[in-house]
DNA sequence: GAGTGGTCTAGACCACGGT
DNA sequence: CCGTGGTCTAGACCACTCC
């Protein structure tokens, strides 16, 4: 086992993949405690780990009757949750690619500045993406990345790798939080090309700005997604 | 003090009355340990309280150096989070109001019957809600409830108390959670003549299903938002 | 009554940030 | 060094569901 990894990460990991190759929709999970007996841990750690998968969207628990798998075959679609885009579509089977179109160091202009927050080193790299699933294009976007913080960064790596990996991998920089922002709008000329579709379609326009650990901002994506191709999915938990 | 509230609900409660009456963005809130002091719990309490707290975009944490207020400036023009459309709205600032275009007792079609899990009592309630912030219409909304959950229900409850409200009033529904998704559309000629756009304009079609405690699908809404207007927002939080 | 999840306590030790 | 948040333990009692 990971040493790095907590306990309650180990739980949520190994439950997730119960839960995504193992079990099927309304299928009851252990109990709480017949979990800590498991996993040899307090029933802390348990309900932590099955807050967050609740979360997720992966579970719903139910007073006095259990902890059941979710039906997600009415998102078949799409979801999109704390899973990044590859990650969102190998759940749904798919197979996520991403093509690079533009890989550039450029000097900050006045809003970027105030979305990442620079300070001395006011470069960044652009990195322009389309991402596609089984070799359909879903959706492109751009990402401002500060060179302050990704010092010599190159393209091959960023083809070679996914981006988070490289960011935790290359730069030891680990993602706290990431606030997302979602409106509709209409795709210009040239983003409608890319996607194949016609100039004026609706589309989804993500903002996504990632903190980390020491509540640097080290991203600034912006994106442009399908609208017939992007479900965004959320739930919201009360009391 | 409401002795029904749970403990950290209190926590929650008056933490965010001070966040948005008493306190500035980037202001310190009191340590973990102080707030344990002063509120009479303990630790675990206070941490569930400012976890949702920080779900919910108020506060952000940093390891070592304390817990701070966040800056919410940037996102004046609209947030969605655990909060309803009124609530949202009031936060921003602006005076919410509904528009009831149509009551209507309905039988439910196949389609709403998977939806809201109906068995025996195939009924529904359709209502359908222009829903304005400072007498401009931001959306538009249908919204079907299951007959057999709420026996007579009436316009007249519906046009005095927001829908939430008449749900744990008058029928004692406590809302557990509610799965939102929202993609991109373009307006019909109907919806776009309520909301005063155009025909073909952008809009976020947002669909939602509230569950109550028991588990029971209580409410089905599906809502047009002009573009313009409405940025979803959310807080994604890693490990 | 037995078993489930929901709330809460009173500790402990660790990792991080600043002095 | 101290004070901060992050993780975890080993309990306790309550509320809900089903028999």
């Amino acid at each position: 086992m990971d040493k790095k990894e907590s306990l309650s990460q180990h739980l949520i990991d190994t439950l997730t993949y119960q839960i995504l190759n193992e079990l099927r929709p309304n299928d009851r999970l252990p109990s709480e405690r017949e979990l800590m007996a498991q996993f040899h841990v307090s029933r802390t750690t348990v309900r932590n780990a099955l807050d967050k998968l609740e979360l997720s969207g992966l579970i719903i628990r139910r007073h006095g009757k259990g902890t059941f798998v979710t039906n997600r075959s009415e998102s078949l679609t799409n979801l999109a949750d704390l899973f990044s885009f590859s990650k969102t579509m190998s759940i749904l089977g798919r197979t996520p690619s991403d093509k690079i179109i533009k890989f550039k160091r450029i000097s900050a202009d006045e809003e970027l500045i105030q979305r990442l927050k620079l300070k001395d080193n006011l470069n960044v790299y652009e990195v322009d993406r389309i991402r596609l699933a089984d070799n359909k294009p879903m959706m492109f976007g751009k990402s401002f990345l500060p060179a302050g913080i990704f010092t010599n960064l190159d393209r091959q790596t960023l083809e070679e790798h996914s981006m988070y990996q490289t960011f935790e991998n290359e730069y030891g920089v680990q993602i706290k939080e990431a606030d997302e922002s979602c409106r509709a709008s209409i795709l210009n000329e040239k983003i409608a090309n890319l996607l194949y579709e016609k100039v004026g379609a609706p589309c989804l326009r993500l903002e996504r700005t990632t903190l980390d650990k020491q509540g640097r901002a080290i991203e600034y994506t912006i994106s442009w997604a399908r609208a017939d191709e992007f479900n965004y999915r959320v739930k919201h938990l009360y009391r």
